[in-house]
DNA sequence: AGTAATTATGGTAGCGCTACCATTACGGGC
DNA sequence: GCCCGTAATGGTAGCGCTACCATAATTACT
């Protein structure tokens, strides 16, 4: 007879093994502090509402057991999962990682996750991700910019949760929303160049998404006030942007208007492949040609030279998103629906001509 | 009587009103279609297994009722996510975001998100982190790096779901391992300014997170290989990086070996900032001083004068590290469970000593 | 003192889905 | 023709938690 004698029967009278692979879960740790479950749940999520004493028992019942909550039943029971659903166009750009950043570091000691969707720049990608957040049923959305499709704006309307757009303001917010205009950020960095004494001043774009053209029709705004607006000074591109298209959209910038003596350009990147590119031909900045960028990203004033740019708050933009967000979970809607952080224009050496 | 009469027993025979808030259940796709619940469930994934006249009948019910599965459902039924958790150190950090693009690229039309934490270059962190999604029951996890404190490794070995570690290769990985070796990577660089007639080749860092440790003893390596190692070639910072701060650190270099005449960046922000630096003293670049990166961030190339770097293939191991814990997810683990990607010494201007 | 309001706790019944097993239909091997 | 393996489908019983209601134990108030 083998040792390991259980009889034949034994594997059919055998329990079925827990599904869920044998963590504790709430029952035990119920059972162990000598509580009802219910307790336990309520200790964990609103401490106020039991007594000093079973909160003790249950914090230890949960610490020798090692109990961690389950998110999934959790979320299921309470038709609410603890994620904030973030919708942005670029993981990469810059901007929108520190945007990403201010978001998270907004969270602080809440509970809450967040669960980021990369659009793409494309609207349709974005209405799919919608789906998938809706999905879960997120305690909140914070999506950028305010040129959703229909659907979107639809699905948006009708998500049941507090839903934030931000990097811009606009009219008719689906909720709520924070962040700046573009075409007064633009219109300031065209007026500070018009100013400086520039008159031949350029547009150079790269990708023209929504953003980038409310900037550059503050760009158009500015020139037309000053009457020194040229259709032929403005080259853009839908391409997306990088500092070696800033080289290359300059040289085609110059090829079409050779007198061209300074140039705003859509983002930061574009403005230093612009400076990379004066120095390289030997152009004079900002003697010859003045620079002015936008966003302000760190590099800018670490330039040489140090390169003008209009410094958004992006950072800011996420973490009060979160905050406006979380309010909104919390019952209490904030008094202002619409932020407008606004922007800095930063003057620098790149755009100080000699008069 | 008023019309509206129900009788004062009308509120206790009141259904409970539905928790859920009223959306599509698979039940009600199941009644629409006239098949089972569970056949309905099998269509949505592992439409294999259900024959085509129940999958077309399953769909249209679906797409009449607008049905949209609940994932929270899914993940408590299945104690399983399908989430892929991520760790990153920095959110903001070029590096990362391009790996984390690389991930997001990888999860192709798959059923996946992604969860993402940053760990802030902290132990601690990354061990709470951990703690948080594995409360989600994950599908998988990807981690950055190979240092993890004692606590977060034994997490990931009892995580019970396929870990990848990512950017670096190192001896007993917990898992799965995708990267390229630092070490080696700083040493090429060193090499690559020794051999171009350099003497005094300093090392510049910020941040000193393990990686960029180990990119200095790489450089270390190469120079005592060459015989011209010297500690005070050596100027560092934990302060994190950024363009400034390369202008700063090489103020700092001159001044403690004013025959400095290269520079070996641990990334490309400060081999960026030593550049303005040198534009900004007038020293030239790359007679008087070389510069090497490391990254080889876009700008690289479109800097004036052009920047060598050694190029490190970020998005191709986020894309990668997500399709090996796919297959593991999907049961047939890769036959390699560590992979080199490598990393490509690129030579430029910068580095052009005339002899 | 008696009643209503309040607080603290627990029991029950799901949330919407899937694991597991049972059942049925069908074809092939003997 | 019978048995058995396979494929297709369904029923049942949870997954671990919380909403809702019930109950008991207080306190506040008339």
């Amino acid at each position: 007879m083998p040792q390991d004698e259980r009889g034949p029967g034994a594997e059919l009278v055998r329990p079925r093994a827990r599904r869920g692979g044998g963590r504790p879960t709430i029952a035990d740790v119920a059972l162990r502090a000598g509580v009802g479950a219910i307790t336990v749940s309520r200790a964990l999520r609103e401490p106020g509402r039991v007594s000093p004493e079973l909160r003790r028992q249950v914090a230890a019942a949960i610490a020798e057991l090692g109990y961690v909550p389950d998110r999934n039943a959790r979320a299921l029971a309470s038709a609410r999962a603890d994620v904030i659903g973030v919708l942005v166009p670029s993981l990469t750009n810059n901007v929108f990682a520190e945007v990403v950043r201010g978001i998270y570091d907004g969270l602080g000691d809440s509970h809450l996750q967040v669960q980021i969707g990369n659009t793409h720049y494309s609207g349709l990608e974005e209405e799919r991700l919608l789906q998938v957040f809706l999905s879960q049923r997120p305690s909140a959305l914070i999506v950028s910019g305010i040129d959703q499709t229909l659907a979107a704006r639809a699905l948006l309307e009708n998500a049941g949760c507090p839903v934030v757009q931000i990097m811009e303001t606009g009219p008719d917010p689906v909720d709520m929303m924070i962040g700046f205009s573009h075409f007064d950020g633009g219109r300031a960095a065209a007026r500070h160049l018009a100013e400086a004494g520039y008159r031949n001043i350029g547009f150079i774009g790269a990708r023209m998404d929504p953003r980038s053209q409310r900037r550059l029709a503050g760009y158009r705004a500015a020139m037309e006030e000053a009457g020194i607006f040229d259709p032929r000074l403005v080259t853009t591109t839908t391409v997306p942007s990088s500092v070696s298209l800033g080289r290359d959209l300059l040289r085609e910038a110059r090829a079409k208007m050779p007198a061209l003596d300074a140039v705003f350009c859509n983002n930061d990147d574009l403005a230093l492949g612009v400076l990379f590119e004066c120095h390289g031909v030997g152009l004079a900045v900002p003697s010859t040609i003045g620079i002015a960028g936008f966003n302000d990203l760190e590099m800018m004033q670490a330039a040489f030279p140090s390169i003008t740019s209009v410094r958004t708050h992006r950072y800011e933009i996420g973490r009060r998103a979160v905050s406006m967000a979380r309010a909104a979970i919390s019952g209490e809607r904030p008094p202002q629906r619409m932020v407008d952080v606004g922007f800095e224009l930063m003057p620098r050496e790149s755009t100080k001509r000699a008069r």
